[in-house]
DNA sequence: TGACATAGTGTATAAAAAACACGATATTGG
DNA sequence: CCAATATCGTGTTTTTTATACACTATGTCA
């Protein structure tokens, strides 16, 4: 009957959507118990932090970058989820507000995109923070603007649509789709074309506002 | 740069909808800083249990019942949120299961439902709990089926349309919804009527399954 | 038994979503 | 350089869904 002090501790998923599919960076570990197992870029709350703090400093430490949209997910606490001490760890996303490569800092021995549908089996729970980040994911792209953080900053509707078809499972119509997203005054064409394509180029769009809108989208 | 080693805690706000409006349940302090001041139930969690086994044990010892839908909103971490030690509490939102009396084990010295409008300012970050946990519910709604959870287990179609309209804000028309809500499989008659009103008795209704389902309803 | 309060019901109109195909414009390779 | 190829970009019709709207029914209470 003795009250628990457990560390505290953020993981974080960081995702962007390329060719298609959706991706998540992911760090080889070096610890012991998991040495060359991937997992979600993690670390303990210090003494001095919330655990907003904490995340914001694991992704600078991760990335080398500071700038990104953060949204908490979920708290898992299992006792065993750590096999090596009480962890209780607070599950965020994080969607980079540039598409900028990433330069983890010393204390990661490397990062690396994965799509996440072929990734390997991750250290501790992360499957399971995952698999709870992409179901956000998909939930959010109903009814906010969530598949625009996903992109980079300079998108075509065709990326848009796929981030929505990859989300929802099904094709959508391509009319329609376009009809929709040119209604919400949600984008606008910056006026330039993708470059390097083996097609006709399409337009290049850019969010009206590059945050997290509660707008019914489907 | 020392990382810490909070007490892990639970707070949970119980909500029922009554005569129109939503109310939880509050417990008045009894510790030397809050005397008197009102609180949701909380408690640390134990070395031997996870979150969700920390709650439905703060459950049981608040209101000497047992069943409740539970669902994880946020996790709290602000370093001086309580300001005797440090404390990360994860905020939980239950709907009971029966319509039954709520009798606190010694625990706590007593728990009253309030209506969440006119509740007095908590202790802790305990209105900040109680708005997200409020603005979980309102949003809810829209894509589940939370409604027939804040409800007893057996409610009119009235009592229902008053759970909508609250959560939104705004009147709805009593003929589209019944059409609506009657097409969509998720409640039937239970064949008896509300006793004791002033006016025409109303049928009751029960839900069709009593947990969350994500039906898109608004 | 009449006044009152809430229950319960259908149709017509408006809005939104879905179905549907082809010409335009770039790249690439022979 | 021109033909083949790949992706881009665009409107209209039909179907489905949502909205607007008002009166009769049935109980309670004085």
């Amino acid at each position: 009957m003795t009250p628990t002090k457990p560390y505290a501790a953020t993981d974080l998923g960081i995702f962007k959507f390329v060719d298609g599919k959706l991706m998540v960076y992911l760090m080889e570990l070096t610890i012991e118990a998991y040495v060359g197992r991937l997992a979600l870029p993690g670390t303990l709350v210090l003494e001095t932090e919330d655990l907003e703090s904490a995340v914001r400093r694991n992704y600078r430490e991760a990335t080398n970058r500071s700038n990104a949209y953060f949204e908490q997910v979920y708290t898992f606490s299992a006792i065993e989820r750590d096999p090596s001490r009480r962890v209780i760890s607070t599950a965020y996303m994080a969607f980079p507000d540039k598409d900028e490569t990433f330069t983890p800092s010393s204390k990661y021995s490397s990062g690396t995109w994965h799509y996440v549908n072929d990734a390997p089996p991750l250290a501790y729970d992360h499957d399971q923070m995952l698999k709870m980040c992409t179901e956000r994911i998909a939930a959010k792209l109903n009814y906010t603007t969530i598949a625009l953080l996903l992109l980079p900053p300079a998108f075509t509707l065709t990326d848009l649509q796929n981030v929505f078809e990859q989300g929802f499972g099904e094709t959508l119509d391509k009319r329609n789709f376009r009809k929709k997203v040119l209604s919400m005054d949600i984008v606008e064409p910056i006026g330039r074309q993708r470059q390097g394509e083996q097609a006709r180029p399409a337009m290049l769009y850019k969010a009206v506002r590059r945050e997290m809108e509660m707008i019914p989208l489907f």
